[in-house]
DNA sequence: CCTTGACTCTCCCCGTGGAGGAGGATTTAT
DNA sequence: ATAAATCCTCCTCCACGGGGAGAGTCAAGG
């Protein structure tokens, strides 16, 4: 078909096919049939028999409304509500709410990655800390200076003697703990407090004090895999992550045994995990 | 089942069913059976029968891993990716500078909803700003001076006749614009220059001169509906757009025509998009 | 008039990271 | 023994289309 000129225009409106209308207007035949699909733009015409989808320039705003509120990230759910009547403004605030919101999110995710590029150029300790909560327990606790480390497995073996004494019966998932109450960290004459999760409480005996320890909302935790002499890299790695991701220590760390001398023959697959409460710092 | 206490821990292993493990780990079951499934973190053990899911500790590292990585923004299938041994440090590079982009472009887009905002406040119009691709045409174009807008209409019959005296075919879709050569706008003495998309070039006469006008990468463009008059409160718009988002005008802006006088009675219904070829400030 | 190539249609599967639930089997506690 | 909790598989759903199959339509050239 020819074109008309300029100066002989009729008062006929012009149809444009679905290709043409995407070229027209940057945007995708698939989303076009997408939209028409969802009701969000009707073609102005559908021809029966073919079903080919007819589009005219009063489609032009509507499609050219779609396009700039989706490049503002709004959901094409949000874009039919805004068509619906819907005023606009409201969702503009929450729109504007929920980007602040991914920025944050977007910002802490990349100084944790930064903290991770950091930390294994600096040591190829593979560690992966997550943020968790410890919930309320009930423990028998045995609190003790030790000389050193070396000590712990002394006084275990008859912390586990009276609690047999004592009937007690050990929580599921079995959680057992220490704390250290000493404001840092060091190798001789340690404050430490043995904790073992236990179903009800007993009597305190000499030895044993039965106590609730609160639930933790937040603690950022690290699994470290090996023997002992492995804490401190971890400690670091937890330490490091804390000052990078905008958290501060709240409470004495703990260490959770979860596999050890007791059912690993090899040191190599002891299993601990260092667990610090933190807030975040606003 | 009763416990065991810890003195008397046997060598074997313990087996946590999936709501233990998953309270253990702050993840869902559902989490737990789609890593499985898609291969991601396998259950220790599947009891055969009963089609049970038993976990160890020795999946609590990779778990660990898992997490980790999942909070940092990486998907599960870049997750195997690192497990399956590809190097994690290539991998963190990238998804940094994919965060960074992230931010890049949610800040952009907070900036237009501002925007938006802002100028919803200013004046109710309701203008929709796309950035979109100005594609290259050849063009009858007519250079001339005109005492004012009105006088458009005078100058317009006269080179559709010369157009079709030369045998000229409009292009389709239809693509007629003006181009204002003034740096700023005024309402006399006007330099316009009026242009036609055709197919093919043709000799240039007095009054018409052919020639090919360059693809526009990025134009900002809004539509205005409705009688010329409102062209001020777009051309508005459009700029602070333009300020608002980081671009620059790189050339003159094009007004194009899309309905109008020849062809909707009311003037209401008239159409016309202003196009800015804009840049990215980088 | 016929062919060719460009367009269009509908229908179905794919991906992300699971959430929600139905329906049925198993385990644990009372 | 029975009830409650827990587990299983299988299904659908979310947003936004992309990719492609198979078939029908349209315009131009020979």
């Amino acid at each position: 078909m020819n074109e008309t000129y300029q100066c002989e225009r009729k008062e006929e409106t012009v149809y444009y096919k679905i290709g043409l209308f995407s070229k027209m207007n940057r945007v995708t035949i698939k989303a076009l049939r997408h939209y028409d699909e969802i009701g969000l733009l009707a073609p102005a015409f559908i021809e029966k028999f073919t079903g080919y989808r007819y589009y005219t320039s009063e489609q032009l705003p509507i499609l050219h409304q779609i396009l700039a509120l989706r490049e503002m990230g709004f959901t094409l759910d949000e874009i039919k509500q805004i068509q619906g009547g819907v005023p606009e403004k409201e969702l503009l605030q929450k729109k504007k709410l929920e980007i602040i919101k991914k920025i944050a999110a977007d910002t802490l995710r990349l100084a944790q990655v930064e903290s991770y590029l950091s930390k294994s150029e600096a040591s190829t300790g593979e560690y992966h800390i997550i943020l968790k909560e410890l919930p309320q327990v009930i423990v028998a606790s045995m609190r003790t200076m030790i000389p050193g480390y070396d000590a712990l497995f002394h006084v275990i073996p008859p912390m586990g003697a009276e609690m047999e004494r004592l009937g007690c019966v050990c929580a599921v998932p079995e959680y057992c703990f220490n704390i250290y109450h000493d404001g840092e960290y060091r190798e001789t004459d340690i404050d430490v407090e043995i904790c073992e999760a236990v179903t009800e409480k007993k009597a305190d005996s000499e030895l044993l004090t039965f106590k609730v320890i609160d639930c933790v909302e937040n603690a950022a935790c690290v699994l470290h895999k090996g023997p002992y002499e492995g804490f401190p890299k971890a400690y670091n790695a937890v330490l490091k992550w804390v000052e990078n991701n905008g958290y501060e220590i709240i409470d004495n760390p703990r260490e959770s045994y979860i596999d050890g001398l007791w059912n690993k023959d090899s040191a190599e697959d002891w299993l601990t995990e260092i667990q610090f409460p933190v807030r975040k710092i606003c």
